[in-house]
DNA sequence: GCGACAG
DNA sequence: ATCTTGTCGC
């Protein structure tokens, strides 16, 4: 069969999207350019079904206290998601929600943990830096499992990192947050060095999955299972 | 052509 | 991401 008129156009699409990820890994500030650090936000998204295409979405955005690892505000905003999940353009699905969430907060954390990569992406653009560089702000990328890169298992202790490379390139690193669990993958989002991100995902990290994450993708279950059923 | 592939 | 209870290990 031949390919429809649909492929060729996606494919011309896909290519635009590529150009765009390109451009933001330029912008891309990959060094310790803020102020002060006190409070850090989580970001996470659930989907009511993950089969659907266009699907109803929730996002939450919680942020905490450096100090004290306590929530000091929570917000959570709803929407229809219709890009469909494809490796390597997770933004252009998740992106809107992560904006409108960015665009109602009352409280503005002084820097962004983002599910997903930063710069440890194929064009030096994921989801976390994307993010960064379309609002400002600081951020992180925080995900569970690799994307892209190469890297040697870290040691099994709490603190314990190796670096994911790409060639004699780093473009992240890979995390151990909680003795023999495990490791996360954190990669540089914007304006935030890896060092610095590495050391503050440590700091914020009482369990595998640092807090301001942790506590916004419980908040969602929440609000999931309380839309799908009818509990109070 | 084959394998990999954030959420 | 979501479907899903109990169970094994620290």
């Amino acid at each position: 069969m031949g390919r429809s008129q649909e492929d060729r156009s996606s494919e011309l699409r896909i290519e635009e999207l590529k150009k765009i990820q390109l451009e933001c890994a330029r912008r891309v500030i990959g060094r310790d350019d803020f102020e002060k650090l006190q409070t850090v936000g989580g970001m996470d998204l659930t989907f009511e079904s993950v089969k659907e295409n266009p699907t109803r979405a929730w996002a939450s955005l919680v942020v905490i206290d450096i100090r004290t690892l306590k929530p000091i505000y929570s917000l959570v905003v709803e929407d229809m998601v219709s890009f469909p999940y494809i490796p390597t353009f997770l933004a252009f699905r998740e992106m809107p929600l992560l904006l409108k969430l960015y665009e109602k907060t009352e409280v503005k954390p002084d820097v962004y943990f983002i599910d997903g990569q930063g710069t440890a992406h194929p064009r030096g653009c994921g989801i976390a830096s994307h993010f960064g560089v379309e609002t400002g702000e600081v951020s992180v990328g925080v995900a569970k499992t690799r994307l892209f890169g190469h890297y040697k298992e870290p040691e099994e202790r709490r603190g314990a990192y190796s670096y994911l490379k790409h060639g004699e390139r780093v473009v992240g690193a890979v995390v151990r947050t909680k003795d023999k669990t495990a490791p996360i993958f954190v990669s540089v989002g914007h304006r935030i060095s890896l060092k610095t991100a590495i050391n503050l995902v440590l700091e914020t990290s009482r369990y595998r999955i640092p807090e301001p994450t942790r506590l916004a993708h419980n908040l969602l279950q929440q609000v999931r299972r309380r839309s799908l059923f009818g509990a109070t």
